[in-house]
DNA sequence: AAATGTAACTTGCCAGCGTCTAGTTTATGC
DNA sequence: GCATAAACTAGACGCTGGCAAGTTACATTT
């Protein structure tokens, strides 16, 4: 029997990928609460069943998707950084840049990403994935303050992150410059972080 | 007809506050995607749809657990601060302090409370609840550099809050200090704070 | 090349969900 | 005491995630 060209083939060839990208639309447009498993499948043109041949459940597929997620976080920081090589200093600006754009572009998946609920996936990908971020700080960090005692690094790494983290988190609830243009906010943003490399500097090379 | 005294009365007398009540246990036993509504009234012991006379919808009585949330986290940050109310860089440590016990005791409230989700609620009460846990943070920077001018102010305020949050919500996660002891943890936490507080107190004297 | 096994997909079902409508019970205000 | 409003119950709707059973297409082996 032919197959008319019109008519789609039973099996879709490519189902896992689809879903995580429709899934990672969805996210965005209706929030965490929003997403559901059929209307992904919806969106993938296949039936609300088709999606546990490929994930064991929608808690699996958000899974997926906050793991690519911390791929492409640790991508975008990296990607600044390899604009700006030269010195250290520059470097971790240049991580804080690329991890806030990467938030502001992906709100929802950003959240889901550091949310409780992803914690309790326990997912070994996901897990790895985000330690690849951590470390990346990690490193950034402690080539600012190389001669730094262990315990100041790791502290330092505390600060900067968190300084970030919670930064860009509540710009994007609407917390922090809600009234600001995009341009005055991210000179509030640039403030912070030359605020936190400068007490990084600082606090590291002091004894 | 006497109303044998272990049979319930048809008014439940305080639904409303029994409903935030067992809400609030149940968002912190099951996270924000297991709070179901019907749950509430199950353990209120009302029927499935006995809310909807004191909650328009599921999100609205979420909006009023949040709204309490920013309450207490507020009354949390001026309790602690009274115990120090020496001078101004020690309160706003206690505040840090007084911010960080609260998420520590609720994790999920406080995840829902600066959750993009909440931030679709858009209810006065909600708005204004948090608006007065901002300006607290905004008094107890300015007693700090009350000389400084108004940007620097306000830059020092979005410092300290973003330090702040960003720090307990990635211990909260399980993303900062997951093998430590509860003692450690609270040692970064308090290494945090310091570090904040002198950034604060050196750029605001310092023109 | 044919048969067989397996993976990908569909349809149909279940209980649970939020919300709406309609009806019942109790409290309140005149 | 009586009308009216408020608080609650019962039932229904369309949606959800997940499971079971059946269908289709591909892959592998002989």
């Amino acid at each position: 029997m032919v197959r008319p060209q019109s008519s789609k083939p039973y099996h879709h060839g490519e189902l896992r990928e689809a879903l995580v990208s429709a899934g990672r639309r969805l996210l965005e447009e209706r929030g965490i609460r929003g997403f559901t498993l059929r209307e992904c499948a919806r969106r993938a043109s296949v039936s609300h069943a088709a999606p546990a041949h490929h994930f064991a459940s929608l808690d699996d597929l958000l899974a997926e998707i906050a793991t690519r997620g911390y791929q492409e976080l640790t991508a975008a920081m990296e990607s600044e950084a390899q604009r700006v090589a030269d010195n250290a200093a520059a470097r971790l600006v240049a991580h804080g840049v690329g991890y806030m754009a990467f938030a502001a572009a992906n709100p929802v998946l950003f959240q889901l990403m550091f949310s409780r609920e992803a914690n309790r996936f326990e997912t070994p990908n996901l897990f790895a994935a985000a330690k690849a971020a951590y470390h990346l700080v990690v490193a950034a960090v402690g080539a600012v303050i190389p001669k730094a005692p262990a315990e100041v690094k790791q502290r330092m790494v505390d600060f900067t992150w968190a300084s970030i983290h919670g930064f860009i988190t509540l710009v994007l609830e609407g917390q922090i410059g809600e009234g600001d243009t995009p341009r005055a906010l991210k000179s509030r943003g640039m403030a912070m972080l030359a605020a936190v490399v400068e007490t990084v500097v600082r606090t590291g090379g002091d004894p």
